[in-house]
DNA sequence: GGCGTATTTGAAAGCGCTTTGGCAAGCTTT
DNA sequence: AAAGCTTGCCAAAGCGCTTTCAAATACGCC
């Protein structure tokens, strides 16, 4: 059934019928409802296709999702800012189109997407400082809002963002307090701005409290169980171990847990072990008192945000920007207690004997 | 720049044009070449609106993800499943067009995506015995391929499955060769097929070695770390607690790790476990000696298979349906090993002393 | 040179909707 | 009673492609 078949049946005109649908005024209230009464019977629904074309907008947002190119790997996050973002598109009456690319390929998807005009603006996934999709989008007159920054940008752009820096300061402070001394930092790749921010939170407290962050501490890699594993696996066999551990997420403080089981290492008592918490729906790290502390804050809920901001741009183009950097506080958990008196290294040692 | 436009350039018709675009057999070979190289330098691409309309396709396969409606939780191995999936629609030119919803509007979108004509076909994830969405889905007459299965149907469909109900005939065999008697099985939600099928699996395994299956040693719940750790305290703190456990995730393996680290126990030594592994990118529970003993299967792979299958099918809607059910293979890992003499709760009250 | 057959190009009719520009009727105002 | 407003509806012109049908040109052959 199209709208030329129904406005036969109502014997009136498409015009008439488009309007009395869409809900414009020009129409008599009990013609309305004679119309809505007989799209509901014969099931009639605007086809997206004719809809799109003449009205220009395709009411469809684009979500570019980045895949490792080395690795092949799609980070888990995606998985929650998605099930946000899609909340946010259905009220809207906005379908959310997403394309796994390698990331070498992303700005062509980009091209891709603004020239066939497939969708009427897209989400930027973890920018990188100085990120090229930036202007290109830009240039391309497709509206986007960026989860996270890429500073320093020439363009002005609207963004959601986390105090990566603050919360990483907190957490470093924490664990100094605590007496830990020799603290590794197990972030992911280097080069994505968080990742970066969190490095720089983690070097600059360590030096204002006059330690100096040793590099042999820092692991950067993708963020995975197995690279939790890994990372704390080595940085604890090494000559001078740290007693506690700065995790950029769950996943990755699950491998270093599972790591310290090995190594016959408690949780919290030989190792502290603090992380950021995106709170992904199947980890779990809630409850009263979580696994582990760690500063918190829903991907899902900045999924959600930035899809909002993006319909925003799009109804209105010329508005200001809008630029958000959520505060995330600290949750204590299990995994933190004061510093040992021996170090891992002693204990583990001890207990092999 | 559009068609019009291009082919004003050009000197030719919008028909011509189209049909050189389109790899049509009419045109001259310079002619094509010609037309190729104006829509490099002009940057023209046709509009994916337009196109549509004229063609009745709309070159988009949709892919309807069930929030569950009451933890409001998104299974996290459509991230990987969508990521083999999108390869195979970029390479055809297709979309993909994700939704999530929760689980009691999926009937509804199903009818919108296809009154509306916004996708060719739809993957159907996580089916029950007696789906109704496949009937709704026949009736519509939208293609569409289930990832997994619903026995019984009456109405003939593709799908792409595993075997599950061999995957855990296999693991409890390989438990019970082992010499444990007391197996767990931490599973899924009841009622979704794989979760039935490996119940049954488990349950009739048991039986025919002689051993009946305890009702309190099975848990149902979803796919969480959480879930696998509450599960495996719980059976683990019982009278008469288990020596191994059989997962249906390796997340969920990972909470039984976390939580027999808690307790004190050791994995495969005090306590077995084989689960069935995904091969989720993030979990890595690959590499020379895997953590976990488990069937492992790639739900990426399953992705592309079932992508492939429903492209085919929107090609050739008449073709017979194809129905695939892979087996898959035992990978031993570290998680495994003979029953102890003395049970679990014998070395727990051991260790508390 | 003329006819039949390929080869190559074009004009125009959709695809199913939105939206502009009227138009007719019913009201109000002077 | 004439003029001006509303109100409620419609005809028709797009939106930017694809595709049918027809026409023009080129080629082969007697």
């Amino acid at each position: 059934m199209n709208l030329k078949q129904l406005s036969e049946k109502l014997g009136l005109s498409q015009t008439t019928v488009s309007r009395a649908l869409g809900g414009y005024p020009e129409v008599k209230a009990a013609t309305r409802e004679r119309v809505h009464q007989a799209a509901l019977a014969y099931n009639y629904k605007p086809s997206r296709r004719a809809t799109s074309l003449a009205t220009g907008r395709s009411m469809a947002i684009g979500h570019v999702i980045p895949l490792s190119s080395n690795h092949e790997m799609v980070n888990p996050v995606f998985a929650d800012f998605i099930a946000g973002a899609s909340e946010v598109y259905a009220t809207a009456g906005y379908d959310m189109l997403v394309s796994v690319v390698s990331d070498t390929d992303e700005l062509r998807t980009y091209r891709d997407l603004a020239g066939k005009g497939t969708v009427d603006g897209v989400i930027v996934h973890a920018p990188v400082p100085q990120d090229t999709r930036i202007k290109v989008l830009h240039d391309l007159g497709l509206p986007f809002v960026v989860h996270g920054r890429a500073e320093p940008q020439a363009i002005e752009y609207s963004y959601v963002d986390i105090n990566n820096y603050g919360a990483f300061t907190t957490a470093t402070h924490m664990l100094l307090d605590l007496g830990h001394e020799r603290i590794g930092l197990l972030n992911g790749t280097k080069g994505v701005d968080y990742a970066d921010q969190r490095e720089r939170a983690y070097c600059e407290t360590l030096a204002a409290r006059g330690f100096a962050p040793a590099p042999d501490l820092i692991t950067n890699n993708e963020m995975t169980e197995h690279a939790g594993y890994d990372g704390a696996k080595r940085l604890l066999s090494a000559a001078n171990p740290p007693t506690a551990f700065l995790a950029s997420s769950v996943v990755i403080a699950l491998g270093v847990h599972r790591a310290l089981a090995e190594l016959g290492l408690t949780l919290g008592r030989d190792i502290s072990v603090v992380c950021h918490d995106d709170a992904l729906s199947y980890i779990g790290n809630g409850g009263e008192t979580p696994l582990f502390t760690g500063t918190r804050s829903s991907v899902r809920a900045a999924g959600r945000r930035c899809a909002e901001l993006l319909l925003d741009r799009i109804a209105s183009p010329t508005a200001p920007h809008t630029q958000e950097i959520w505060d995330v506080t600290l949750h204590m958990g299990q995994s933190t207690g004061p510093a040992p008196r021996h170090t891992a290294a002693q204990v583990t040692s001890a207990h092999n004997t």
